[in-house]
DNA sequence: GAATGTGAACCCATTCACAGCG
DNA sequence: CGCTGTGAATGGGTTCACATTC
């Protein structure tokens, strides 16, 4: 609950302006590395078509966008890379620390505790959690692999907010609610299959064999359009 | 080219019906997998309603989706499952078999070559490459990794016709580059950087960094909502 | 002059209700 | 009678053009 109602804001709210539309926050992220990239790279000022190139979208799209955060940017000039980098974080959440559990520490979890971009934008990994007992134990990176048993505990002492879930398929829904009687109430599930949440549970799935089964529809698709254009070239001579 | 693209198909087609909607194609790949552990647990017939319950979408839209393949239910019973399944499959490109490369054999790639459900469903890896001295030779599985030095020959020697881009950031766009070079016209990037490919390429993206960012912004938003809860239920007094 | 910000038009996706069929 | 399959209505996202501002 309190997710997804919009009741009538009481107007004067400090951030977060009106919802965002999903289609929008999941582009404003880009725009958001991009931008870091650009501020590497000492560039100043940017336009919404130049943000538009390097992030490839089209620049309409980038002013609708940034325009529901507000109007940061300077007419007939553009927008000041850290002030609206600034601005974008602040409306994503990303001021506050993050406390991210990774339960399952496979090569997956491993991966994911390794990854780099990771520790930058207000994400910290506070924790590493799995069954195996030749797992558990070791370390990687700053952090040593709790046993899952004891979850709940290492949960609270850490004051995660967040969690991972990158294990089996077959263990995932039990572990989730686990981490759902916890109090978490983000979790990004790497495992292959539908779990389920309690309402006011965020879940967000990354599946990776239903990014590789699209692929095979296009391929397939092209393969049978370039068939079907062979026979037209042939029949048109 | 020749994707996006639906010059009034000449009829007769075998499979590949008319184009599904990108918003149904990934949600026929959830169906499909669930269609796959009913198939393992036995059940035979299956209706819109439960298909809903095992997926976690509403029963209309399942009819929906499944309406763009053809008419594979029988009115008043449901769909056979075994039926159902071959067909989706067959509409999603997975009779065929896709020979996959995992370019970059870190944490994630031995990971996603290791990965349970990547061999089951037409999908086959074929060749794991890394630059690094030390990982090159190693044993994966059945697999082992090989130089990226020599990807071209590599790719033409195993007929790989999918790639998978699991290297960091900064490398990312040079080695699709050559991907593409090579003929691969399906590829799946982990590597959180915005990468350019030519029309015909079907490039998709799986980005953890924006994950966990959309699910912080709906934490924060929740958060602010139970302030603005507690302060109305404070004046309520 | 140049580039932002936004209302209006358009297009795709979801929902709904119900006709059609076994 | 039950459940599928689908047109029609609704809602959200994208595109476009242009008024607006520096």
């Amino acid at each position: 609950m309190s997710i997804s109602e919009e009741p009538a804001r009481p107007a004067g709210a400090a951030a977060a302006h009106r919802n965002i539309p999903p289609a929008s926050l999941a582009r404003l992220t880009i725009y958001l590395r991009a931008l870091g990239t650009m501020l590497a790279d000492g560039v100043e000022r940017v336009s919404s078509d130049e943000l538009a190139e390097a992030t490839g979208v089209n620049s309409p799209k980038v002013r609708k966008d940034l325009s529901y955060l507000g109007s940061y940017g300077t007419r007939g000039v553009g927008y000041e890379v850290s002030y609206l980098s600034g601005h974008i974080a602040a409306a994503l959440g990303l001021t506050q620390n993050w406390r991210v559990a990774i339960v399952g520490a496979g090569n997956l979890g491993k991966a994911l505790a390794g990854y780099p971009g990771f520790g930058s934008r207000g994400f910290e990994v506070v924790a590493l959690l799995d069954s195996d007992p030749l797992v558990v134990g070791q370390e990687i990176g700053w952090l040593r692999v709790s046993p899952v048993d004891v979850m709940e505990t290492v949960l609270e002492r850490t004051r995660a907010n967040m969690a991972v879930l990158s294990v089996p398929a077959d263990v995932a829904q039990g572990l989730c609610d686990r981490l759902v009687a916890c109090g978490i109430t983000s979790i990004l599930s790497f495992a292959p299959v539908v779990l389920q949440v309690p309402d006011h549970v965020q879940l967000r799935k990354v599946d990776m064999a239903t990014e590789l089964q699209i692929l095979a529809y296009h391929a397939q698709r092209a393969r049978v359009s370039d068939i079907a254009d062979q026979a037209r070239a042939r029949l048109a001579e």
